[in-house]
DNA sequence: TATGAATATGAGATATTCTCATGCTGGAAG
DNA sequence: CTTCCAGCATGAGAATATCTCATATTCATA
């Protein structure tokens, strides 16, 4: 019945005072307005202009719309330029989840640059260790994901942070301190220390461990990493970590970083994003700033070929 | 670009899930919803949902014209309610004028009954001393004339209220006052006290002392009915009124009314409304409350013929 | 009563929005 | 892994809706 339309043009012909000048302003004929309200007012069925008289009168049923069109027009032009802003990627969602738990150390600091020049794009944080990231992100739940386990996937971007190694930490009096890296088989005397999730999602063990078929002598986890340096420091076990999160305490000479084979393992670390969102401003921003911001904060990583 | 149809097909959307269910409630086929979103996502140039998940996913932006529909739409059905009613004639506007300076006796009573009855009709009242209240009434300044004098006028219904006789007031001390009627003449050596207007509008003149070219010895204002009844009281002089208007008066033996002529000037009031609004139901109730109200309530006054 | 400015109207062009028929797709079941 | 199914997309064309153009009508005014 009523329709954003037909109060554009009662507002125009209140600003106005005619129809004439309303529909130049509009940019279309008066006959177009005087088509336009006569087949409104017939739908209605009551007048909303007297229009013999200069400027227009607006009768109740007029003066009525036109308090809607005051009311109603603003927002809907306010969302039509909030749209705008979305469609060209200068505002949106941020929905990051990470599985990496050590990742917080430097997220948190890129998140908040990046409040400073996204003000309008919606941050949130979560973390992925008890779901599934990778459908969250293709379903929309989700608008990045940070992983170092590139699944394939035709409808997901793998955008690379930085390269890093996965080194062991080890106490500083382990007999194992001393090498220059380890083999499979060094730790088979071992209780290793892990984040607690399926082993199919540690890289120790992916990468490391199940091509030669080692196993630790125990393995027992820990949530966070501060905690898992501390009983790694105390000697109650190795773990694999990325070199990055353990330089505060290779620093402080509280533990020490054994390379994990001869060549060492390295991994990648990735921001994944739909491939739609891919050229978004504020995503490419994000990944850029974030980029940046690891290779100044964080020592022994490296860019990642091509990136 | 935003049109109201689209705040309704999303909320549909929304509530129903998916297309084909929202299309059924908009009794549309899936199709055209189909189209229409493709279209408005297309003029965007963002999609404002993901279709391949039950129920659909609202992106950023279709959360945001959700968001818009929510607002907006409860107010267009208002509105659109309400102009129903109005073209329905249950509720409106109702400003009334008053030429019959004694009318108000009679008017806010009539007035606070309907009030009653109709509370949704706006109602003003002014008096019309000052200017010409019917061109204000087919203007659509004005909604109701209340006048003795019915100017003919194509777009101008005259609904009549009631008769009422023109009599002389005098003190109970005058010589007239023992006459069963006075002529013309008998007022040549009186002073007389009229509503502060010009002569035309004063039936004493029009009615009465005009075709006699009669003139009274002198010719004294006085705004209020109660003044001029005090003034004619006091023996200050002589006053044309409704008889109706000078029963708490003569009750009182306050003062004497005698007859214009020996047959009298009879006048009828008449409610005068644009012959559009004739059969509006709460135009029609106002005339009939306010006629048997006046019937009920003012001594001496008559029906008219055929109303 | 003529005049001019504004609105109304009819006809036809244009644009839009629908329906119909049918193709496509993702997830569930075998 | 294929089949099926429910739901969405799409193309074509019908049905509407909305506009423009040309012109008539109306109203206030000189």
């Amino acid at each position: 019945m009523l329709e954003v339309r037909h109060l554009t043009t009662l507002l125009a012909i209140e600003e106005a005072g005619s129809l004439m000048e309303a529909a130049e302003r509009l940019h279309v004929t008066q006959s177009a307005l005087s088509h336009q309200l006569k087949d409104l007012e017939g739908r209605l069925g009551a007048a909303l202009l007297v229009r013999r008289t200069r400027p227009v009168r607006f009768t109740t049923a007029g003066l009525r719309v036109l308090a809607l069109a005051r009311e109603v027009l603003p927002r809907v032009q306010q969302t039509e330029r909030e749209l705008k802003r979305l469609a060209a990627g200068q505002t949106g969602r941020l929905h990051i989840a990470i599985e990496c738990h050590s990742c917080f150390q430097w997220l948190m600091p890129a998140l908040d640059a990046f409040r400073e020049h996204w003000p309008e794009v919606e941050l949130d944080l979560s973390a992925a260790f008890s779901f599934a990231p990778l459908p969250a992100l293709v379903r929309g739940d989700l608008d990045m994901v940070i992983t170092s386990d590139p699944v394939e996937n035709e409808a997901v971007k793998y955008l690379p942070l930085f390269r890093y190694e996965l080194v062991l930490a080890v106490s500083r009096q382990s007999p194992l301190a001393a090498s220059k890296w380890i083999e499979p088989e060094d730790i088979t005397d071992q209780t290793l220390i892990t984040y607690p999730v399926e082993r199919e999602r540690l890289d120790v063990f992916t990468a490391f461990l199940n091509p030669a078929n080692a196993e630790p002598a125990a393995i027992r986890t820990a949530e966070l990493t501060p905690m898992t340096a501390q009983l790694v420091a105390a000697g109650r076990g190795v773990a694999a970590l990325p070199n990055w999160a353990l330089t505060e305490y290779t620093e402080h000479d509280l533990l020490k970083t054994v390379r994990l084979g001869e060549k060492g393992v390295w991994r990648t670390l990735y921001a994944a994003v739909r491939v739609e969102d891919d050229h978004t401003p504020y995503m490419q921003e994000f990944w850029e700033t974030a980029k940046e911001l690891c290779f100044k904060t964080l020592s022994g990583v490296r860019a990642v070929k091509g990136s």
